[in-house]
DNA sequence: AAATTTTCATAAATCGTTATAACGAGACAT
DNA sequence: ATGTCTCGTTATAACGATTTATGAAAATTT
């Protein structure tokens, strides 16, 4: 029971490897010179290759022609909701593309994201889908500058010529604030990461600057929160600035928003009663809160789809010159936790 | 600039590529001899490799071999926390086994199952870790017969003869109905999916068997959800279940629990008041609850670990008639909702 | 009818490894 | 001195495809 190769079927049909394997990836084409395959012959051969169930040996495909139709997915952790989803998009997505996934986390951790490339490129997948983490500049850069397409989600890496897809996050802090101020809500205080990750910092800056849009300059505070035990560091935070009149918190994402919002729940205060709240992305958990959530959503699956149409196209050949930085939209979904 | 492969080396060294190759996958042994390698050389070449940076080709090694060092994890769905979770867990363990692996996600759908696993075989990977799911029994069967190392996951396939990692899924409804018979409760009813999955079908049985054992087989009911518009579904059962009077649910999965707590919240039912639940696996969501949750807990990360290691030594020639079961325990993580 | 082009097919050279048989040189025993 | 072993190494044939140059026959042009 060998597994049938290019060559059984040349013998069969009794015709040469080389006529096989053109009628096989039938884009039978050279540099300039296009090979025409005769249609009885190619349909003859098909035919033949179906009834001995031929399977390419992609491991010999791969050796000779240097493509492995494998891409390498690097993110920051694979069992967190919002990359969860994203995978599974790129997953599906490249379902149709006939290429191959294979996904690694870096946890944050610019040598986790390093050894990981590392390995994808021995691996030699035929492009990359990478979000950056802190520290992983200097590298990325250099990744950018070797030959590999490569294209970049969730996170900004300054100085890189290479196709990206982000989310607007100015808009998306703006947002948030403007759904409180409007309610005529002016102490809102801003709720991030330690981590200067561009898309924090932006968020941050979208903060700013949309307070200072409603001339609330003087009210601005952005409380940064460690990697770890954030749910400690938030609560003291919270009781601090509950102290201190605070009148509403907007978050920078999803895991603080949950975070936050269980933090406001032991301590009994209420929402949006005691303090009103605008959440980041959408979660499950929110469903069973008491009260129904304002939060800014982002596109999640348009990340996937993007980021990997990108790629393809990069890998396709297109011209290395005309690199797009494709810019989501986030979205406020109104609820009752920023009356 | 080149890869440098293996025959650069030993240029540079003076010596046959044969020997270099020896040295680079240092095992250097055939079926009965074993080549040894002079130690100074050994340690010339390796360095040599070092200093022109030599990254072996896989393809190469591969379509050689026969190996890919690659394997394939076919589960339902992999934006679902507890098979990302488990996902994350295969991923990191593999890493120390120098083996990569490709996730694909079925969806609960035989076709779809076939089909990945098709495309990963086309891969050639060297093994599979599969989650069954309903009507890919026989596919399943077929696939064991094969020589292709495999593990079983989550759900059980009956007349196979393989490896497998299992929950104690009767223990864990038992689990389940004790917490809440033995606060006095009798009334309880057990909310279940439609899908006549193994693991779903044990939880019945635990549940039922544990009735029986608290001489509460009268009250024995269960309700069967089918797998779309589950909230819609389990309004209903719920709605009706409250007008018979009943005291108590218990969950057979992680999703139903989440619909229905957020059911109940609806419709202004207060738990532990009104009616008593107890869930299964863990939730960030149940954080945000307004009472803590009693739940069923599984050891997710032992599902990921030792499915790995059992696939890895069935893969590196462990004897095929010792295939082995693990059997996972259940844990009851009490809070109030069942008091 | 000769010249030219087009069409279809083939042979042979890779791609970078691994696996196996064989081989020379000393060591040791006969 | 001859034969047998062991040790370290080499030559070489795979592995299964893709790619290129080349060729022979058929179709077209001149």
């Amino acid at each position: 029971m060998k597994k049938t190769t290019i060559r059984d079927i040349a013998n069969e049909a009794g015709v040469s490897v080389a006529l096989v394997s053109f009628v096989m990836s039938n884009q039978s084409r050279s540099a300039d010179k296009v090979y025409k395959v005769n249609e009885t012959t190619s349909r003859r051969i098909l035919e033949i290759a179906r009834r001995l169930d031929y399977r390419p040996n992609k491991a010999a495909r791969t050796l000779r022609s240097g493509k492995t139709n494998t891409i390498g997915v690097v993110l920051s952790d694979i069992s967190n909701k919002f990359f969860a989803d994203i995978a599974r998009c790129i997953e599906d997505r490249a379902y149709g593309y006939d290429c191959t996934v294979i996904f690694g986390s870096t946890d944050e951790n610019a040598g986790k994201l390093e050894n990981l490339v590392k390995v994808f490129m021995d691996k030699g997948v035929d492009g990359l889908i990478v979000v950056p983490c802190v520290g992983s500049e200097r590298f990325i850069r250099s990744l950018a500058d070797s030959d590999l397409p490569l294209v970049l989600m969730d996170r900004e890496c300054s100085d890189v010529n290479t196709s990206r897809v982000m989310l607007n996050n100015g808009a998306a802090l703006s947002l948030a604030v403007s759904a409180l101020a409007d309610n005529g809500y002016s102490k809102i205080e801003m709720i991030a990461y330690d981590m200067r990750l561009s898309n924090i910092v932006e968020r941050e800056a979208g903060y700013r600057s949309k307070m200072e849009e409603y001339g609330l300059s003087d009210n601005v505070a952005i409380h940064r929160i460690p990697y770890k035990d954030i749910y400690g560091q938030i609560r003291e935070v919270v009781v601090s600035a509950l102290a201190r009149g605070v009148e509403a918190f907007v978050f920078a994402t999803n895991t603080l928003t949950i975070a936050g919002l269980k933090v406001l729940s032991d301590l009994g205060v209420t929402v949006p009663e005691k303090v009103r709240i605008v959440g980041f992305d959408d979660s499950e958990a929110f469903e069973l809160y008491g009260t129904s959530i304002t939060y800014v959503s982002q596109p999640v699956e348009q990340f996937g789809i993007r980021a990997l149409d990108l790629l393809m196209e990069h890998i396709s050949g297109g011209d290395p010159l005309s690199r797009k930085t494709v810019m989501l939209q986030p979205r406020l979904v109104v609820g009752n936790s920023s009356q």
